[in-house]
DNA sequence: ATGTATACGTACCGATCGGTAACATTGTCA
DNA sequence: TGACAATGTTACCGATCGGTACGTATACAT
């Protein structure tokens, strides 16, 4: 879900002055439009309809609609840290506590009718070509998202933590595509168990 | 790749009749744009162009484009089993190494320029309403997946059988989508090493 | 009150979307 | 040669696509 926070950050690049108020109203719902039914198959003229407002407006705060979706995405890059760091805060010090407590949520996040998994995965899925904008800012995020699961990998004391950091990742997407594939009941909710078997099958003896 | 086997099966159901050869030539053209480029991207316009033959070929041989995307994964269904039964006939009664082959293959696939992970995952993700002919054959395909993952757990002797065979499809599916995500070096490349550590660690002692 | 800038709406653009009607041409087998 | 099925040709449909030219309203400062 989309909040009110930082979003002068994602939607008007460089000058600081306050945005139009049309841009968050059109942000908010491109988010939501974008996530659960794709960015391909939304066009523009529902998402300003939704909005209350009209296309030039768009195009006045959004030079496209594929900067547009990459403005979406970063406003999931915001949120998606947001919660990752909740989980890391809530254990300090215990990186498998950690990677315990995202995965719950994730499991838990997965076993909700029409769940839509990441919206990251999902847009670089609808865009194979690795120059779109909207493909650019997905790439970022999981690059960040592999870093930060090897650097846990080696805090926990991995044997191999570059192999046990890119396993968990492996899960995580996993979990991400199959709660989607599977809708409740689905494999995903085995992804805390899962990682939880690696993780130990994984430390130095 | 496209194969010419059971094209039949795939394109015209019910009458046993050889289909025309302006379907195979729609098909095969349709399966490598909508696999490489994803379906919503590809109009059908420009599948009859790059297939040599008009438009109303296409639609008297497919009912609608929804139909052609869904013959398409039904393609993609058969050859996707042959691989996988290829890995399992390399391992007569050897579950862990039926699994390991398959998974090997995978790692390797994704390790490649513009590898586009798997074909079903991708429709899935393109059209997350249930009802779409696409998306019902993608679903059946990650059923029977799991279903195959759960018994090959069973006969390895795993001490929770189906958390192990969700766990593997997790991995799998992460692989497809990772491969896709990050290309070269990626950690699809871990996959089957990760699966065997999973696999150690699930089985009864 | 009046200028000035900014935000917004009406109406429109050409291109492409999936899909079809009507008819001419081809290849094949009897 | 006749007959039939498959394909091609051309032209078209309404709807939607992303995007824009241009006029209007509103706010604020002087």
């Amino acid at each position: 879900m989309p909040t009110d926070k930082n979003i002068e950050l994602t939607i008007s690049d460089g000058h600081a002055s306050a945005p139009p108020k049309a841009a968050k109203k059109i942000l908010d719902v491109a988010y939501d439009l974008f996530y659960r039914r794709g960015i391909r198959a939304i066009g523009v003229d529902e998402i300003v309809k939704r909005a209350g407002v009209t296309k030039p407006s768009l195009y006045r705060s959004f030079p496209s609609k594929d900067e547009l979706a990459a403005s979406y995405l970063r406003q999931y890059d915001l949120e998606y840290w947001e919660r990752f760091d909740e989980a890391v805060a809530a254990h300090p010090g215990d990186p498998r506590a950690q990677i315990k407590a995202f995965l719950t949520r994730i499991g838990k996040r997965t076993q909700v009718a029409d769940y839509r998994g990441c919206g990251m995965t999902n847009a670089a899925v609808e865009y194979p070509d690795h120059s779109h904008p909207a493909r650019v800012v997905s790439e970022a995020n999981k690059q960040e998202l592999r870093r930060r699961l090897r650097a846990m990998a080696v805090e926990m004391g991995a044997q191999d933590p570059d192999t046990l950091g890119d396993g968990l990742l492996l899960l995580i997407e996993g979990a991400y595509i199959s709660g989607q594939l599977f809708g409740l009941g689905g494999p995903a909710q085995a992804v805390s168990r899962n990682a939880d078997l690696l993780i130990e099958a994984s430390l130095k003896k």
